[in-house]
DNA sequence: GGCGCGATGTATCGGCCCGATACATCGCTA
DNA sequence: TAGCGATGTATCGGGCCGATACATCGCGCC
């Protein structure tokens, strides 16, 4: 799931570390806190081992000089790490509908075909389906022996249930007749091209 | 965290592993899919080692026969485990803000008193409310260099954000107030007794 | 009668990820 | 010049999960 973020994000742009956790605070939102360094490093090191990632030479384009002395590793991805990270975004297990990892996936869904889409937004919503069912159940069957903030708390987690139900189901619709998500306010940029693309 | 959940739980009732697993289930909801046994047991091991439960002796009311051979280890709640859980439910720090935590402390709500729940829910709305004010620096700030996708996700988890923000207002005010969660459908038994209430 | 299969039940292992911590440099301000 | 916050890399212990193994019970199906 990290390996798939990372890689990601580096595909959009060489980058060092702590540069990386930050970016990936930005886009991931609400579904990732922010990823820790402990995770982080350790990380890089495996994909850097797999092959998937180089280091990249000291850059010239240094703009806080960093006079020396260990400072920044930057890292960039391989071809070997592009063929991952499509294998990785395509592919759809269990782990891909629950919240980590939804959101990764959509997260990336600009780099994805619309069938991939199409079916991991399915895949979530069945997943929160389930969860919502599960929700009502306890409510009806077990609510008179649970209290008033246990129940409370079950009350907002049907309520959110639902409304990601509704949500995916516009998104559904919308990928279902080509068109991407609709941005009231960007209406007039659709197709907004992105600045930071592939580096060759 | 877990600790706080299982004490919670064996307080209202003795249980058995699988049992207190199930029971976990329901009463957290969404918050904590189901606790997986590879966490479970161990930490069973780990509360009777610090003296909070004990293994209950060969219960004769076994509904299932159980023909001996180890059979079903049911616990229970210590004297010294309902003062650390008392503990636990009482202290506050940040981990007890973010989803996990606040949903395991609100879901003992019913055991804490007023002041604490007051101050647990304020700390709950001002991490939601910090998250909020990201997400809204990221779409006013950073809108422009992220894909259709991601923009929605960001938008998503926003409007979430808001809703909860929302919600925990609505509870601190009641609770302010001195009155229970409100709970349409169920207005005429609003103070059930739980039939799980503490063995002497 | 017997057979499998799903629910009940306890337990371990590898691995992901987090929080705390340490250390070093840079730029700003007092 | 001294401190402080942001930038930056790195390690360690521990919590928790998913997969797996093993054993018993009750049920339905042929």
């Amino acid at each position: 799931m990290l390996d798939m973020a990372i890689l990601g994000l580096l595909q959009e742009n060489p980058m060092h570390g702590y540069e990386l956790r930050k970016e990936l605070a930005t886009k991931l939102g609400t579904i990732r806190a922010a990823i820790s360094y402990g995770t982080l490093y350790p990380t890089l090191k495996r994909l850097q081992a797999a092959g998937w990632i180089t280091e990249s030479e000291a850059d010239p384009s240094m703009i806080p000089p960093m006079t020396s002395k260990r400072g920044r590793v930057i890292y960039k991805i391989t071809a070997e790490g592009k063929e991952r990270f499509a294998e990785l975004l395509a592919q759809a297990g269990p782990e891909t509908y629950d919240d980590a990892g939804f959101g990764v996936h959509f997260a990336f869904f600009a780099r994805t075909d619309q069938a991939t889409r199409l079916r991991i937004l399915e895949g979530r919503r069945r997943r929160i389906e389930e969860r919502r069912e599960g929700l009502r159940d306890v409510l009806s069957r077990a609510g008179e022996r649970l209290d008033a903030y246990t129940l409370e708390l079950q009350r907002h987690g049907l309520d959110a249930c639902e409304r990601e139900v509704r949500w995916l189901e516009e998104l559904i619709t919308n990928e279902r007749s080509g068109r991407a998500p609709e941005t009231p306010g960007t209406l007039n940029t659709p197709q907004t091209p992105r600045p930071h693309e592939d580096r060759p």
